[in-house]
DNA sequence: AAGAATTTCAACCGCCCGGCA
DNA sequence: TTGCCGGGCGGTTGAAATTCT
């Protein structure tokens, strides 16, 4: 059985708020606040609204300090950064840009940003693919990539629980490979083992905690690590963006991709791939430069190597 | 100039979560 | 402990505005 509708939806107005409307809404919450009751609230005041409709439009147009549109370069790259890291938490993006709502923020993302940033992308691609060369590899891209340009990432990753403990987890996409073959690396009260398949393949690696979290990666040891930030310890291999969702961890194994390499993670096996598409999907190709210190140095070793991704295959950068 | 196509964005929908009785 | 309720959130819709042909 579903939920009961929060009001009646036979009695209320829907549809663009008239400036009555708003004047009404605006001059009472200014007066007596929201008095902690959405739903009652348009009772009070008289108008035919539906309470969360009430609450949206207060959030969204009628509070003070809003700002719309106009979005700058900084705020532009905020947006950027934050969605690379935490996906389409809006509210959690709004939070960081002053007067600005979570709802105007997802619309500008959907409508310029992520085309902005495809734009440029794509422009890469182009220039990369001429230099690398493979007509095939091109055409691929091209057609795929909106939907899933492999390289970066697929997953969502996982939020700290505390959101005022975040470093955001960001790391870098430089990996070499060489003379690593299989790192142990140790989180206290469990244990990770990374197992190189090939110099640049994947990683298959065995979780045997529940969760791992960005914030318990970071106090991941090994005698072999030297790289710092998210899933250090790897050997050399460092990982960009590598966070880890846990509800997608337990029982099946998880292919997660990540600055210009991709690992395959999962609880013992090695060969499955699980797959959903995300919104990182979207965008993962897409690497902020102030958040990959290294990818310039990552894009002077691509090689392109086709790789199977559910079912269907697609090129994939490989450092070399 | 007009119709078609595309873009923008306010608003809605439905799910999830936490508080509370 | 359980179920209800309201707040909050992300995804989606659709009308209006804008651009293209």
């Amino acid at each position: 059985m579903g939920r009961a509708p929060c009001c009646d939806k036979a009695n209320v107005k829907r549809g663009p708020w008239s400036p009555e409307e708003d004047a009404k809404l605006k001059s009472y919450i200014e007066e007596h606040g929201t008095g902690g009751n959405w739903i009652a609230l348009p009772q009070k005041i008289g108008l035919k609204r539906c309470g969360k409709s009430c609450r949206l439009r207060w959030l969204n147009y009628l509070r003070p300090n809003i700002k719309h549109g106009g979005f700058s370069e900084e705020e532009d790259n905020i947006i950027c950064s934050l969605y690379v890291n935490i996906g389409s938490r809006w509210s959690i993006i709004a939070a960081q840009l002053p007067g600005r709502t979570d709802n105007d923020i997802k619309n500008y993302w959907n409508t310029k940003l992520k085309k902005k940033i495809l734009g440029k992308q794509r422009k890469e691609h182009h220039a990369q693919a001429r230099r690398v060369g493979g007509l095939k590899q091109e055409i691929k891209r091209e057609s795929e990539d909106l939907m899933l340009p492999v390289g970066v990432i697929s997953r969502t990753p996982h939020w700290p629980h505390e959101q005022n403990s975040w470093p955001i987890p960001v790391a870098n996409a430089y990996c070499d490979l060489n003379n690593q073959t299989s790192p142990i690396v140790h989180i206290p009260d469990t244990t990770v083992t990374a197992t190189m398949n090939s110099q640049y393949s994947s990683f298959d690696i065995s979780l045997t905690q529940d969760q791992l979290y960005p914030s318990t990666v970071n106090t991941i040891t090994t005698d072999t690590c030297h790289t710092s930030n998210v899933f250090q310890g790897f050997g050399n291999f460092s990982s960009d963006l590598a966070c880890v969702d846990p509800q997608h961890i337990d029982g099946s194994s998880e292919r997660l991709f990540y600055g210009m390499e991709s690992m395959e993670i999962g609880n013992g096996s090695t060969n499955t791939t699980s797959t959903e598409s995300t919104s990182w999907g979207d965008i993962s190709s897409l690497v902020y430069p102030p958040l990959v210190s290294h990818y310039e140095s990552c894009q002077q070793r691509i090689l392109p190597q086709e790789v199977t991704f559910d079912g269907s295959s697609y090129f994939a950068m490989q450092t070399q």
